[in-house]
RNA sequence: GGGCGUAUAGCUCAGUGGUAGAGCACUGUAUUGACAUUGCAGGGGUCGGAAGUUCAACUCUUCCUACGCCCA
């Protein structure tokens, strides 16, 4: 197959996915291979592909591909999750853009919108996961919500359950009034902002006064409104202040509620006045406190509604007048916190802070500015309520025991190491999970209650009836009620009426699980747990996670937790913690800042390989990413490279190969381009192993581009060139190494790069395979050291002539003559000497690699003696010298190689002042170096003490660096 | 307040107890067959600051400064 002389990758990218999916690429039946098994972190069905995405899966695709090609059953599990809120939140949005609304549906009917919704606009990410390239088991894609997923989680919560590490109770949880359902303490976000701190007076009861004489207790707060509540104030054991006064009671402004002073260490006395009003069912520290106090959690008072308005709190001393108004301003609307402040006011309650100008003078203030660290829900955005309510809690102190431990003993290994010590501090000071969420979309819980308050907990409804059954006996009748809880009246009937008391009436909790108790089992619940399966065995525990570090607590955490809970194990061995594309400046991308970088338009613009390389190259471990173009577009000119070597290669009648291993070969570039493949793929596998991606993909980058297309390409076209025969040896040799070099960079390049090289794959030959299920490089080629060893010399020369040419402003493609520089200002060099080992050395060199000095360095004849011979490098004819002695008082330049000179004889003009200021800068690096290699070797302390190999390389570098300045100053002396 | 991380070329970033590298940008130069999305060559860094350990510190330790993140 020719390929275009432009190469465009959006064509080849569609073409080559869809081959890859419907041939079965991504899963090949490899019944007896060593598994490798990895599970994406399930996207939000509701998602779009971010460029968060994009790396994540950027990164999990190399590895898949990576394993895949050296022949592992190679899983990539892929779904997506419910996301439970933010699903529920677009189908309501949608719902209200039609002027509709969830209310106006029952649960199931509900439930079925969303079904539809998922349905219909569910898959956005999985496609644009696929226009990424990724290689995962879309075969057994997977959902949260799926039947047999229901069932493992279901399960779950009955055992955890029934050991009691899940359980009821009624505490203070993070309310969130938009959404109306309870959030965990993860998915609050700390925000400070501007606020108002408030002091008021509260009278003391019973004409108690402080040791001072005050007849009030000073009080300050930032959430005025929650006095309504007060049910104490405290202060500390320890303060003078108020010693006399604890046990003794105020009187609430407004309410007129009579508190006690309770002694408490929560009260800071070095904070405002010392004294703190309590208000412990809207606040979480006031909660410990009210408890300490010895107020019961369902004794404490509650003022305000699921929407954060105000209600009347059980024992009915909030005036009506403040019954429904919010929280606090809203809309432009005053809300209770404003009434509050004013009523305190008015009744002279309020303590006015006092602040000075700029001009010195005092100004009264209703209230001091201050910042507060205020609570918002990270995806309603509103202020999260402490708030008293009944939910289920998991225990996670006692879950998180084994997943420390796993971390602590090394069964887990979390890279990079540095966040072992987050993950310490979180697993070891773990709260209570609350997994209960007020939503209809979801895993409902299940747990059956009954008007007595009993509960049954069990994984169907016919088993929970059973339970209710055992429990209330035989005679009584069991009946379940869907949807909604039930009063006494509706469960007895009305007294009038008489009782039934032969009728127990079960309804099941109406809450769901939260998102990511579900989550949690996806390293086995995808692979059918809790049905026991060969593909569960074979692939749990998984070998790898790859996370941002922004769930580590929300998902990896709890996938830890729950693989020791439910598989007695750890979900895998390993877990990659990468970091966060950041926009260019090195801002946060959010959509609010309008910053965001779209994955799918640079794919457009440089393709999906570009983009993935990017990712790969910019992932070091620990460091988050800042989105560079110009390197995405760099890596799409490598792309654009190695098309053009490929079309290269085909012009010359290199095409694929067959062999595995590396062809023999006889040639030095033959040889030397084997080695560097070999080099290249330890590297390669070394950077895996470690998973350095960027490591990784700069080597496969250097040894294509800077070898393979700089020096290898162009040290072989000689072989190929006009007149040479096709079928002779050297022709026939470099086309099967070339084919098998390419092919290797084919594979080695394809984890990071799957389009453009499965494209030239096939475009290279007739293939067995797909590129895709190819077999990683295994060269086990023996190279003849010497031959790498002319090239690496050949390279050295070259460039040495190239520079000083282009010091020199010699025009590049002057065609120069070069001989070896024998002696040192005419001092005889003995023929057994190291040196002379190495002229003779160079001079073959010069006889073998001829045509390749001829055309990479424009070199035309070498002079192996001082005017006997002249030997041409194009073609290799030696000729007598007819008349010498012109040769050594010609100008000429110098350049070296390995240690050894070479002079350059110059026709015509020649710039002395040009080469002397090029070798004088060389002698000062030589003698700066030399000088200071010097000083080290006669320090006693260094060859004694340093390492042998330390010594021995100082010696080297020193022997190398005098050398040079020999050379150098002698090369000057000539020129005079 | 506690914890973690970062500071290296103009920019974005690697790196190692033995005197610093890549990509981009910049400068010069080259265009009749792989490639200008290119080739060849070049300039550019007292490795944030200070002290210590060491024969030797960009690297290890301590302190300081700046920035970022997480938790309270």
């Amino acid at each position: 197959m020719t390929l275009d002389t432009t190469f465009d990758p959006a064509a080849i990218e569609a073409r080559w996915y869809k081959h890859w999916e419907e041939t079965g690429g991504f899963r090949p039946e490899r019944p007896d291979a060593e598994p490798f098994t990895i599970v994406n972190p399930p996207p939000n069905v509701t998602g779009s592909l971010h460029i968060g995405h994009a790396l994540d899966n950027t990164l999990q695709d190399i590895v898949i591909r990576y394993e895949r090609l050296r022949g592992k059953d190679a899983l990539w599990v892929v779904g997506t999750d419910h996301a439970g809120i933010a699903t529920q939140m677009v189908v309501e949005r949608q719902m209200e853009e039609r002027q509709d609304s969830r209310k106006n549906y029952k649960r199931e009917k509900f439930v079925e919108k969303v079904w539809e919704w998922k349905h219909e606009s569910g898959g956005t990410i999985t496609n644009q996961l696929r226009r990424l390239g990724c290689s995962m088991d879309w075969s057994r894609e997977q959902f949260t919500m799926d039947e047999h997923f229901t069932k493992a989680v279901l399960k779950t919560f009955v055992d955890l359950y029934n050991d009691d590490l899940i359980y009821r109770d009624k505490r203070l949880v993070n309310w969130d009034p938009k959404l109306k359902t309870a959030i965990s303490d993860l998915e609050v976000e700390q925000q400070t902002i501007a606020g108002h701190f408030w002091h008021f007076k509260y009278p003391l009861a019973d004409d108690v006064t402080l040791d001072s004489g005050q007849n009030y207790i000073e009080v300050a707060t930032t959430r005025p409104e929650t006095m309504l509540a007060d049910m104490a104030v405290a202060v500390h054991p320890t303060d003078e202040r108020y010693k006399s006064v604890v046990g003794k009671h105020v009187i609430l402004p407004i309410t007129g509620r009579r508190i006690p002073i309770v002694a408490d260490e929560h009260a800071d006395p070095e904070l405002g006045s010392g004294a703190v009003k309590i208000t412990p069912g809207h606040d979480f520290n006031d909660f410990e406190v009210g408890k300490r106090a010895g107020i019961a959690a369902a004794d404490m008072l509650n003022m305000l509604d699921g929407d954060a308005n105000v209600c009347q709190t059980a024992d009915g001393l909030v005036p009506e007048e403040f019954v429904g108004l919010h929280r606090f301003k809203r809309d432009g609307v005053d809300g209770a916190r404003e009434a509050v402040v004013a009523r305190l006011k008015t009744d002279g309650y309020l303590i006015p802070h006092i602040a000075k100008t700029k001009k010195g003078d005092e100004v009264e203030h209703d209230a001091e500015p201050r910042q507060i660290a205020t609570p918002f829900g990270d995806r309603g955005g509103v202020v999260i309520e402490p708030w008293l309510t009944d939910q289920w809690y998991v225990d996670a102190e006692k879950l998180a025991q084994k997943p420390i431990q796993d971390v602590r003993d090394g069964t887990i290994e979390i890279v990079p190491k540095s966040w072992e010590k987050t993950f310490f501090n979180w697993m070891e000071n773990i709260q209570p999970w609350c997994v209960s969420r007020q939503l209809w979309w979801g895993h409902r819980i299940p747990a059956w209650f009954d008007a007595h308050g009993n509960v049954f907990v069990a994984e169907s409804e016919a088993e929970a009836i059973a339970q209710a059954q055992a429990f209330h006996g035989e005679a009584v009748e069991i009946e379940v009620r869907t949807d909604q809880a039930i009063t006494n009246e509706e469960h007895y009937g009305k007294p009038s009426e008489g009782f039934n008391l032969n009728l127990i009436t079960l309804y099941r909790d109406p809450d769901v699980l939260d998102t990511w108790f579900s989550s949690a089992l996806w390293p086995f619940a995808t692979l059918g747990w809790p049905e026991k399966s060969e593909l569960l065995d074979k692939h749990f525990p998984n070998n790898l996670l790859i996370s941002g570090f922004d769930i580590l607590f929300f998902w990896d955490a709890r996938m830890m937790m729950m693989g020791q809970y439910n598989m007695g194990e750890a979900p895998w061995p390993r877990l990659y913690l990468h970091g966060l594309v950041r926009a260019a400046d090195g801002a946060k991308m959010s959509k609010s800042k309008g910053n965001v970088v779209d994955p799918l338009g640079l794919i457009d613009q440089f393709g999906a390989d570009a983009l993935r390389f990017f990712m790969a190259a910019m992932e070091s471990q620990g460091r988050d990413i800042k989105m560079d173009e110009k390197r995405v577009e760099g890596y799409r000119n490598f792309a654009t490279k190695l098309w053009n070597a490929t079309r290269f290669c085909q012009s010359n009648g290199i095409g694929a190969s067959t062999t595995l291993k590396a062809p023999s070969a006889r040639l030095a570039a033959n040889q030397w381009i084997i080695g560097e493949v070999q080099a290249a793929c330890a590297e390669i596998d070394a950077a895996m192993a470690d998973l350095r991606f960027d490591a990784a993909a700069n080597a496969i980058y250097q040894f294509t581009w800077s070898k393979f297309c700089d020096w290898y390409l162009e040290l072989i076209k000689p072989v190929f060139a006009e007149g040479s025969d096709p079928d002779a040896m050297p022709a026939v040799e470099t086309r099967e190494v070339a084919g098998w070099a390419l092919d290797q960079i084919l594979v080695m390049l394809h984890p990071f790069m799957p389009f453009i090289t499965e494209e030239l794959w096939h475009a290279q030959g007739t293939r067995g395979y797909d590129l895709i299920t190819a077999k990683w490089p295994d060269p086990r080629a023996g190279i003849e050291v010497n031959a790498a060893a002319d090239i690496d010399w050949l390279i050295e020369l070259t460039s040495s002539v190239r520079a000083a040419k282009n010091e020199l402003g010699i025009p590049p493609g002057t065609k120069l003559n070069i001989g070896v520089v024998v002696d040192i200002i005419g001092q005889a060099v003995t023929p057994d000497s190291e040196r002379q080992k190495k002229i003779s050395i160079a001079r073959d060199r010069f006889a073998r690699l001829g045509p390749a000095l001829h055309r990479l360095a424009r070199l035309e004849n070498f002079w192996p003696e001082y005017g006997r011979t002249v030997f041409e490098l194009a073609t290799g004819e030696s000729t007598e010298f007819e008349d010498s002695s012109n040769l050594i008082g010609r100008p000429q330049l110098q350049v070296s190689a390995e240690g050894i000179g070479y002079y350059i004889p110059l026709e015509g003009i020649i710039d002395i002042d040009a080469e002397k200021s090029r070798l004088n800068k060389a002698l000062e690096t030589s003698q700066k170096e030399a000088k200071s290699l010097e000083g080290r070797l006669s320090n006693a302390n260094f060859v004694e003490r340093a390492k042998p190999e330390a010594v021995d390389k100082a010696r080297e570098d020193f022997a190398h660096h005098s050398a040079e300045v020999e050379r150098l100053e002698a090369a000057l002396a000539r020129l005079g």
